[in-house]
DNA sequence: GGTGTATTATACCGATCAGTTAATTAACCG
DNA sequence: CGGTTAATTAACTGATCGGTATAATACACC
């Protein structure tokens, strides 16, 4: 794949069809067919979400007689959590601030204080 | 902005350009223009790259004067990395299983272990 | 080899996306 | 007012996306 890991793990997970298949995947492996009962959707379309992961590297694929299960690789996962953190203070700093608005809403409650 | 903020976050945080943007943000608030300078694109394509994070929820734009500020809100990105933690375990599991397999390899290193 | 099951490939469609250019709005300044 | 700067809107284009239907492949079992 391209050296543009984040964009494929990101948009790997920015459709909910591909987020659910992954949280069925972190029950356990699972074939192709299996992974499709839960949708209203034919089985290429989700043989092609499949592919996305995998190319994003968020699952992994072995062969079993003919079924293909996939399993859950979270590598990619950790690496876009780490990138985010670099993000950590702003919503800590938000979070703070929140806090202090609470607490001179509460002030204001008791108007004799 | 519709109920699936997950997908809006990843699909804005799936493009290098905007991530950019983003870390730009980091440093302080900033113009249009000035976010734009860093890129070959037109000021155009910046402009709906905004409104994309803006739409993600990611940025938050003000007025001053003919100029339109923008400042990041990180508030999308702790909802973001909240649902991956849920995928923890995984990679946590594999780091653990590269470990053994280190330690594997390093006491066939020294036969007279 | 023929049949059934699991999966992928191909070809197609409509919608959305990422970018462009050109025109427009909005605000400042003299 | 006219001119300049900042930013958006509108209209367009080519590419990608998410899905379909249908055909092809791969394997197991008899």
């Amino acid at each position: 794949m391209q050296p543009d890991h984040l964009s494929a793990t990101f948009s790997a997970l920015a459709d909910p069809t591909r987020r659910a298949i992954l949280a069925r995947l972190a029950l356990g492996e699972a074939s192709v067919k299996v992974l499709a009962e839960p949708f209203e959707m034919t089985l290429p379309a989700i043989s092609k979400h499949l592919k996305v992961l995998e190319g994003a590297g968020l699952i992994t694929r072995s062969r079993e007689a003919q079924w293909r299960p996939c399993a859950i690789h979270a590598a990619p996962l950790k690496e876009a959590v780490d990138y985010m953190q670099q993000f950590r203070k702003f919503w800590e700093e938000s979070f703070l601030q929140l806090d202090a608005l609470l607490q001179d809403l509460q002030s204001k409650d008791k108007p004799n204080d």
